[in-house]
RNA sequence: GGAUGGGUGGCAGAGUGGUCGAAUGCACCAGUCUUGAAAACUGGCGUACGUUUGCGCGUACCGUGGGUUCGAAUCCCACCCCAUCCGCCA
């Protein structure tokens, strides 16, 4: 969320803000709420102050007499602090909600307009596949060298999801064991993270667990849900935390099943591995101070660049359009593979995304640092980003790498890990 | 899951109804002393919100949420977490 104080004292900035994110706000009945509320609290907080000096007062009076009307002034003006105090915490409650649904500020750079008016900032080092051939898509070449079994996921689990076998299983380790190994080197912290998380650190992320058309899992007759990526819980790890600013700039890359109802979604479904409800992710995740968190959204973006190009896997970056940010999001760049089995004639496929959400969750969430010999905190800026998501990392490899046998080969990275150098 | 003991400022640790935002020690910062350092001494040292041009003042916060009371760190209830023991278990 943003600060309440800087929507009031900005409100034609963040209107704007909001007009251009194609987002519908309620900025002058917070500020009107809120005027009120400012009202609510003097009086709450002056009769608090009162009903204090009385008090104060009753221990040091003589006689009984002058003691009882002090008590009872107490009393009543304790009632009255009640009225005042409920009412505030009521218009509290209105401005909170109202404001929780005002979306991050933008970035200066991000292109205005929707999913159509991303710009295409640059392509990955790998050429898109010239075969002399037709090729397959990810599920045909899986039914060729027996990799995954839709049918079992299907009749155990439900409709999208599945099983990995054989070399996919492989290569799905392979993927994760590659993206750690690089990020570890990269000064990230590798973290193996909880695939359950509590609703208010779900809400601190920017997710709305429970509600009609929710991304999220949730379990029944708790407070927990099925994690949607691992930047839930490596962001929860530090929530209601003030740390040093020596601590920042802190990395962390997190591994983590996914979990995702795809709500909404039902005409969108694909065949294979695209939309599923569980996959494996590898997800970086940084805290930063105010002035590093830019700086950091790039690297994290050349990261994604660098793990893609040493899969070899032909790609475009994204710089996504306002309307198609998420609303913890400032800035938002995707990486977008190209999937040579998906659709007629190959199309992009969106494999990485990587956000700088500013303050944005470590408000919500509480996550302050303090600076060495300086008085207060200040709220940290988070950033996440997609290393790997193996069942889309997947998909692009092996639709890549085929050959005109149906054989495919292993990406130089991965086959130490794979254990060779040919699928098939 | 059961039993017991705990959760207080950066840390340790007092505090069982009133003048307690909270003793004391350590750590930290500034100063005195010193050629310098250490020691010693003196002073300072939480966060958030509100208010003020400013010094400052006010309110809240002792795991979390309720309750009792004029007044709660202190009493009551629920929950969470930690430690130890028992049970169970990958």
């Amino acid at each position: 969320m943003l600060d309440r104080k800087f929507i009031i004292q900005n409100a034609e900035i963040v209107r704007d803000n909001c007009t251009r994110r194609g987002v519908t706000c309620e900025i002058d009945r917070i500020i009107e709420l809120d005027a009120e509320r400012l009202t609510k609290l003097q009086l709450a907080e002056d009769l608090n102050r009162q009903a204090n000096e009385t008090s104060q007062q009753i221990p040091k009076s003589k006689d009984d007499a002058a003691r009882k009307a002090l008590i009872d002034k107490g009393r009543d003006l304790r009632h009255q602090k009640d009225a005042a105090q409920n009412a505030h915490d009521q218009l509290e409650g209105e401005i909170a909600e109202l404001i929780s649904a005002i979306p991050n500020l933008t970035h200066p750079d991000v292109p205005t307009g929707g999913e159509e008016d991303a710009v295409e900032i640059s392509l990955g080092k790998t050429p898109i596949p010239n075969f002399d051939f037709e090729p397959r898509n990810h599920v045909e070449l899986g039914e060729q060298h027996d990799l995954f079994d839709f049918e079992a996921g299907a009749r155990v689990s439900g409709a999208g999801f599945y099983y990995l076998k054989n070399a996919a299983v492989r290569l799905d380790l392979a993927l994760q064991q590659f993206a750690i190994s690089f990020l570890a080197g990269q000064g990230f912290t590798p973290i193996s993270t909880p695939d359950l998380a509590l609703t208010p650190i779900l809400q601190g992320i920017g997710f709305t667990p429970r509600g009609p058309e929710t991304q999220i899992y949730s379990v029944e007759n708790t407070d927990l849900n099925l994690v949607g990526t691992a930047e839930i819980t490596l962001g929860g790890m530090l929530a209601g935390q003030t740390i040093t600013d020596a601590e920042l700039p802190m990395r962390l890359c997190g591994l983590s099943h996914c979990f995702r109802t795809e709500a909404g979604a039902a005409g969108r479904a694909t065949k294979g591995l695209y939309r599923v409800h569980q996959f494996t992710k590898v997800e970086m995740f940084a805290f930063t101070k105010p002035d590093q968190s830019d700086a950091e959204h790039i690297r994290m973006r050349d990261l994604e660049c660098e793990i893609f190009d040493a899969l070899e896997v032909p790609y475009r970056v994204i710089d996504t359009a306002t309307g198609d940010l998420g609303g913890p999001a400032y800035r938002k760049f995707d990486l977008e593979a190209w999937m040579p089995g998906r659709g007629d004639e190959g199309q992009w496929g969106e494999v990485t995304s990587t956000s700088n959400c500013t303050d944005y969750q470590a408000r919500r969430l509480n996550v302050r640092f303090k600076t060495t010999g300086k008085k207060g905190t200040q709220f940290a800026h988070t950033l996440n980003g997609t290393a790997v998501a193996t069942g889309r990392a997947m998909i692009a490899i092996l639709e890549n790498h085929q050959q005109s046998d149906g054989r495919i080969a292993v990406p130089k990275v991965l086959q130490p890990w794979v254990g060779c150098d040919m699928i098939g």
